[in-house]
RNA sequence: GCGCUCGUAGCUCAGCUGGAUAGAGCAACGGAUUCCUAAUCCGUAGGUCAGGGGUUCGAAUCCCUUCGGGCGCACCA
């Protein structure tokens, strides 16, 4: 491995500092970490600013500057890695020789010892990503999170990491719980031969739809009856209170109200013992030593007006009892509340038959997940991402109640109103098993992280999960801390901005999702028409199809990694199906034009290529650009930023197209720039594969 | 209320650990094709880096604060 300019460049600074103030502490490293590039390209290659040394030589940066570039012009002299250096002001620039640079990076390039992945490290990795869930489309929001993963699992494997990439399917819960509720109860058509996982989210979203309370009425809460204020004291201690005694029509209650604007005789809305008003569950509670029984509501807590200080008063005429969805029902006089209460209890129902693992209802499931993971399969194929194992979230729920008894035994967690959780310090309570016994995500989650540690001995768990989650992964991974183990602080949370549409988020329940298959098909039809269809009788139909496959792949992923992760992106379909610009197809195409020039320009002789001849700027800027490949994989990996990469290889794109444009290979005026241009643009072109490759991109011979 | 995150050109965004004149793409305008693929290249125009303080020789970048978006915060996943 070759010593980088960087430090070419800071070993001599070094000596030149030191000579000329022997006091100086400071290594070659640290002067080399203060080495950057000039802002400006015609100023050189490297730059040193000697604000650095200010300080502790105690003068002003350009007299040092002045001081300095002398002794480092002799240096210079005998390095022949450094073509000049200049000083301009406070800063010391160095010009690195081109044609060396050449003569060492290319044909390492060229040989593939420069692009073939790093020396093997012990330091196992498991990268987990994707993580659908079962009967729920497949829609654009989760293309992010499968591009980011595939993505970091090359670079990591091209970096020498052993990995794992993992996928952790969701197969249960209640949306499973109302997708065949939908099917057993209210599906009358035929179940469809093709894109059966796409067909469950369709049921699952008709589901929601009839679970929406919203849809049926203005008032959607259940447990709030109609009920008629019989009496109405002052409560003992305190004033601003009242004690009302209500006419529930069956029986009477006394209710502590901190509300105002009503008489005797009005119709109020009570919610009773259990149900829930915005998020809270209505208990029992002792107000200042009178027992309240439930609560009287305001406009604002019916969401009916804005007014949290006033009692919501109701028409004379509603009679005492009804419910109150009922009473602001969209339609009128139906029974919205007994529908949507017995909508519920089938789907709780169908959640107990599904977790006592009631044959029937498990067969469905079995039968449905299938479908729902053969789509699955397909579109990790289309997409050219591969999983070394798969957890199914049905297999951790037990062990991880099992592993919360044990260490509920061991002490390291506690019980809190029931349930049973992790306290940690900084951070809220984490629960791991509810009041009445059963675990949550996070559970699963333990069980999950300790079969990652236990079973595939990793030494680092990346989870690539969106952004939301972040303080649920803050709590988990403390709370393995917490239960010893050592893995903990290897795990890291990949977290991710959401996809969204250019009218807001992404919603089932509004409809508005980009389906995955929505996507391929428009982006398919987009690009051939837009594209391919001048190839067509000159390329054969497998070559037109096979190619905008590979485009369409490449707008998607790069699409999304060419963007800070922890940034939303706003999905404009327009906008994603016909760019141009800085973007994957771009850099495809900038790789097509190099195969297009070598196949053209016939045999050439590799070793005796003369680099010094290459010295336009453009190719200087290229030569230059490729050298840094290496240190911007390492980098992507270790900040676990794939769009640095992107960014990279824009950069090497662009400065090949600049290239392509001045200086011409087929055309050179001599036969050996010819070849010194045809090696460049073959190492561009080895690059290029090489980087599209890590970014689970694949390149095309032509476009 | 607490926490996280974002605010940079008309739009979408880069700008890594503070460094020289804040950069791309799209859109606009003007050029380049007898010449290796015009999905390209070159040029012009476009900025109070949300506002205000502070640290520093130097701040889009670090600290504080205000404003404004987004997302989380105990029985959902």
């Amino acid at each position: 491995m070759t010593m980088s300019f960087e430090h070419i460049f800071a070993k001599h600074l070094l000596a030149v500092i030191q000579a000329y103030h022997p006091e100086f502490e400071g290594d070659v490293d640290l002067v080399a970490s203060w080495v950057e590039a000039p802002k400006d390209r015609e100023l050189g290659d490297l730059a040193f600013p000697c604000f650095r040394l200010a300080k502790p030589l105690r003068k002003p940066p350009a007299v040092i500057a002045a001081a300095l570039i002398d002794g480092l012009r002799d240096v210079v002299d005998s390095e022949p890695m450094i073509a000049e250096v200049s000083q301009v002001g406070p800063y010391l620039n160095a010009r690195i020789n081109r044609a060396g640079q050449a003569k060492s990076l290319i044909p390492q390039i060229m040989d593939g010892s420069f692009t073939k992945p790093r020396a093997r490290i012990d330091h196992r990795v498991m990268i987990e990503y994707s993580q659908p869930n079962t009967h729920k489309a497949f829609h654009v929001g989760h293309m992010r999170n499968v591009a980011l993963g595939d993505a970091l699992v090359r670079i990591y494997r091209w970096c020498g990491f052993p990995v794992v990439a993992a996928n952790y399917i969701g197969d249960v819960g209640t949306h499973i719980a109302k997708c065949l509720w939908y099917l057993e109860r209210h599906f009358s058509g035929e179940i469809p031969e093709q894109h059966r996982g796409e067909f469950l989210g369709t049921l699952y979203f008709k589901a929601t739809e009839l679970l929406d309370f919203d849809l049926l009425t203005r008032c959607p809460l259940l447990g709030v009856h109609v009920a008629q204020v019989m009496e109405k004291d002052q409560h003992p201690s305190r004033p601003e209170w009242t004690v009302v005694t209500l006419d529930l029509g069956h029986e009477t209650c006394l209710v502590v109200c901190g509300g105002t604007g009503f008489e005797v005789g009005d119709r109020v809305a009570y919610a009773s013992l259990g149900s829930r008003v915005g998020g809270r569950v209505i208990e029992r509670v002792d107000k200042d030593g009178v027992l309240s029984e439930g609560m009287i509501l305001s406009g604002a807590e019916l969401g009916l007006n804005d007014n949290r200080e006033a009692v919501f008063v109701l028409e004379p005429t509603i009679s005492v009892g009804t419910p109150i969805a009922d009473v602001f029902a969209r339609k009128p006089n139906e029974n919205v509340a007994g529908t949507m209460q017995q909508r519920l209890n089938e789907v709780s129902e169908t959640l107990k038959r599904l977790e006592s693992g009631e044959p029937e209802i498990t067969a469905l499931w079995q039968k449905t997940k299938q479908w729902s993971m053969d789509e699955f399969y397909e579109i990790y194929q289309w997409l050219d991402c591969h999983f070394d194992h798969f957890f199914f979230e049905s297999d951790v729920g037990d062990e991880g109640k099992a592993m919360v008894e044990e260490y509920l035994q061991k002490g390291v967690l506690v019980r809190s109103q029931g349930t049973v959780g992790a306290e940690l310090e900084g951070l809220p309570f984490l629960m791991l098993l509810k009041s009445d016994g059963t675990g949550l995500y996070a559970t699963k989650d333990l069980a999950l992280a300790r079969r990652k540690f236990d079973e595939f001995g990793i030494d680092e768990s990346i989870y690539v999960v969106d952004v939301s989650q972040s303080l649920h992964f803050q709590q988990v991974f403390k709370t393995l801390e917490l239960m010893g183990f050592e893995q903990a602080k290897q795990c890291y949370h990949l977290a991710y901005g959401l996809v969204v549409l250019r009218d807001g988020k992404m919603s089932s329940r509004a409809g508005n999702v980009i389906l995955f298959s929505q996507l391929r098909e428009l982006l398919d039809q987009r690009i051939k028409s837009e594209f391919l269809e001048k190839y067509r009788g000159d390329w054969s139909d497998r070559e037109i199809d096979d190619a905008a496959h590979a485009i369409a792949i490449a707008t998607i992923k790069y699409g999304m990694l060419n963007q800070d992760h922890n940034r939303m992106i706003v999905f404009d379909l327009e906008e994603w199906t016909s760019q141009t610009g800085n973007t994957g197809p771009y850099l495809m195409y900038a790789y097509a034009r190099t195969q297009s020039i070598l196949k053209k320009v016939g045999t050439w002789d590799v070793l005796s290529a003369d680099y010094t001849l290459l010295s336009h700027e453009a190719e200087g800027q290229l030569i230059d650009q490729l050298g840094r490949f290496q240190d911007v994989v390492a980098s992507t990996r270790e900040g676990h930023r794939p769009r640095e990469l992107c960014a990279y290889l824009y950069d090497l794109a662009r400065a090949f197209s600049r290239m392509f444009d001045q200086c011409s290979v087929l055309r050179a005026d001599t036969v050996p720039l010819k070849a010194a241009r045809a090696n460049l643009v073959r190492a561009t072109g080895e690059i290029l594969a090489t980087g599209l490759h890590l970014l689970g991109i694949p390149p095309l011979e032509r476009m």
